[in-house]
RNA sequence: GGCGAGGUAGCUCAGUGGUAGAGCAGGGGACUCAUAAGCCCUUGGUCGUGAGUUCAAAUCUCACUCUCGCCA
């Protein structure tokens, strides 16, 4: 029986590079949690794009005097690299400028106006007469009304570090030309979210009981105590999506609104791509299937709140403002496992102090497991978590390569000095000529200490796969390692390299049950790191790759080009269950899995922390 | 100031009522297939503080305190 399941995955904003924090926080786990859904038969739809619209792009592209589209192609570029070299396998890594998600916005916003949950209220707003147009916060500066500092922008003060209300700004100017900008009425379209808040509420405390403590006791302890109020989804911009009404030509719709739209947009855009169209049902309108948002914490009130609010208030009015049929309602969230952050040795990461690990930078120097092995056992589920370089060091070395890739090196390159090669055949040597031999199905002869660890490695598929279904991935990875340490342990006890000098029978049979556990392993630990099960998977004779390709397609609509990521599921798809290994397989010859290093790059890599601007 | 999360071995963290755990680091030992890796033994904690509930509390309640975050 296999299940739908959306692997819906934070937005990155197009206005910056990647870190370690943004990896571990939401991208890596969410890879992570499909991978394994995949080897288990399940139906995956994993989705995300670049998040291109809003003010940060705009101030970007106006302070470098080119295009948002310019800005965010170059980041959305550098995005679409470092997935693939981390082997973060997207079903559909789109964006939000296109023509698609247009579409799906405006249809939303259109159901949500049909179902009476969108209203229009007047507000002020600074305009600038020698510009012709409304300002956003963040285009207006002037003296903070809290502190006096001078540099204050109409949405926060840098000085005193508070959230302003930009209507009280003290001297404000334009920042684009320092004109003096003044107050006039604008309307907006508002969410209203009051009206939601009843079913909000009850959404979140159906889901109490399983939801991450951090996750949904903040959100429902911010709706007790402040209440929903309508949230305007409107704002006065030139860059992002037309709002779909009469009149309203100088206003776009809010990023806050419009970027979460993009789960189900990208599974729409992915429907279409794969030549058919209806089926992002299966993921957003069956019954049976379940949503999984991978986000950080910031983003814990749009997932956890405003977005099952925009969902509830469409209920089965999309399909059919969208495709004009009777649809049903749009699934909510099954789960929203946020994570907490990653701090830089023991500092905040920051972009603008260049004070972090970037994705593709570190890429350049190290190899994709070993940073997904890391961010895995330092992951921020429950609280904050901390990268330290030392640590990185050591638990290279001492775990990944000593308790796993030397594990996997000592058993393929003992085989394949002692045994050519090849698998040894557990069968005795006495019966492996006869003609009957074929018939005999090669575990009987396993002695009970063979049968004993192969079920306690083929237990790992249940324990293993119950953590990550709970999306407890430090834990999963924990439970995968000690598997390991419990082959290491087998191996000393036996001893095959004593028994290969008197009983090479004996001796073939533990390493026949070495390699057997192994083969385990390496699916157990298939979705944390892939690219070095791969390799061991290859080593150990398959031809069929483990996972499926990425690959880039360059889209063309009516907005012009945006070029996506994409996969290509596996000819013949792993599986998440104990190996069948069979004697006599010609393995590949061994080499090993990781790199041990040395512990000075802790210095060197501390070094670059903090320095000269990226 | 309000809300949320957290404060458990030197370090990173598990552990939500029943005699304190893991990994790493530290100390000792036997082995040698392996990336001087692996294996065995071992040192180490009054579970932030105080009180309460209970036959029994790291685990529940209350107060206090420190850290982080969000909001005001």
């Amino acid at each position: 029986m296999t299940k739908p399941i959306l692997v819906a995955v934070a937005w990155p904003y197009a206005n910056a590079d990647i870190h370690v924090g943004n990896l571990t926080g939401s991208y890596l786990p969410a890879d992570i949690f499909a991978r394994y859904q995949r080897l288990k038969g399940n139906q995956v739809l994993m989705v995300s794009g670049s998040d291109a619209h809003g003010t940060p792009i705009t101030v970007k592209s106006d302070a470098e005097g080119v295009s948002p589209e310019t800005v965010y192609k170059r980041y959305h570029a550098g995005f679409l690299e470092l997935f693939q070299k981390l082997g973060l396998h997207y079903d559909l890594f789109s964006s939000t400028h296109t023509q698609n998600h247009f579409a799906v916005s405006q249809a939303m916003f259109l159901a949500l106006k049909k179902n009476g949950y969108l209203y229009t209220e007047s507000q002020q707003q600074w305009f600038s007469a020698s510009l012709g147009k409304f300002l956003p916060d963040r285009y207006v500066e002037g003296t903070c009304y809290i502190c006096g500092f001078d540099g204050a922008r109409g949405d926060q003060c840098d000085n005193c570090g508070n959230v302003l209300d930009s209507t009280q700004l003290i001297n404000p100017r334009a920042k684009e030309d320092g004109s003096t900008p003044e107050l006039r009425d604008t309307t907006h379209y508002f969410l209203d979210l009051g009206k939601l808040e009843g079913p909000v509420v009850q959404f979140l405390e159906e889901r109490q009981g399983y939801w991450r403590a951090n996750v949904v006791n903040r959100s429902l302890g911010w709706i007790r105590s402040e209440g929903l109020r309508g949230r305007p989804i409107t704002r006065d911009l030139d860059w992002g999506i037309p709002v779909p009404e009469e009149g309203w030509d100088s206003k776009r719709l809010y990023v806050w609104f419009e970027a979460v739209i993009g789960y189900l947009s990208a599974a729409i855009e992915w429907a279409a791509l794969s030549g058919e169209p209806g089926a992002w049902h299966r993921w957003w309108t069956e019954a049976g299937a379940r949503a999984y948002y991978f986000i950080g914490k910031d983003n814990i009130d749009f997932h956890a709140i405003m977005w099952p609010a925009e969902l509830i208030g469409v209920a089965d009015e999309f399909a059919h403002t969208f495709e004009g049929a009777e649809g049903k309602p749009l699934n909510l969230p099954y789960d929203v496992p946020a994570n907490e952050f990653l701090n830089m040795e023991d500092r905040k990461i920051s972009g603008s102090r260049n004070w972090g690990v970037w994705g593709l930078d570190f890429l350049t120097r190290y190899d994709p497991d070993p940073l997904r092995y890391y961010l895995t056992v330092t992951m921020p589920e429950t609280s904050d978590a901390n990268w330290d370089w030392d640590d990185f060091v050591r638990r290279n070395n001492n775990e990944l390569v000593a308790t796993w890739g030397n594990l996997a090196n000592r058993v393929l390159s003992f085989t394949y000095r002692h045994w050519e090669g090849k698998v040894p055949d557990p069968l005795p040597s006495s019966l492996r000529a006869s003609e009957t031999s074929e018939a005999i199905p090669s575990d009987r002869f396993l002695r009970p200490q063979d049968r004993q660890l192969l079920a306690a490695v083929e237990a790992g598929f249940d324990s293993v796969g119950q953590h990550i279904e709970n999306v407890k991935l430090r834990a999963a990875l924990g439970e995968a390692m000690r598997l390991c340490g419990e082959v290491n342990r087998y191996l000393d006890e036996q001893a095959p390299w004593a028994q290969v000098k008197t009983d090479k029978d004996a001796a073939g049979l533990t390493i026949y049950t070495a390699l057997r556990a192994i083969d385990n392993l390496k699916l157990l630990l298939a979705p944390f790191l892939p690219h070095t099960s791969e390799a061991l998977h290859s080593m150990l004779g398959y031809h069929a790759p483990l996972f499926g390709e990425q690959y880039t397609e360059r889209i063309n609509d009516d907005l012009g080009e945006h070029e996506v990521l994409r996969y290509r599921a596996a000819a013949i798809p792993g599986h998440w269950r104990p190996s069948t290994l069979e004697g006599g397989r010609a393995l590949r010859e061994p080499a090993p899995l990781y790199k041990k290093l040395e512990p000075s790059i802790a210095d060197e890599e501390r070094a670059r922390l903090g320095g000269g601007a990226v």
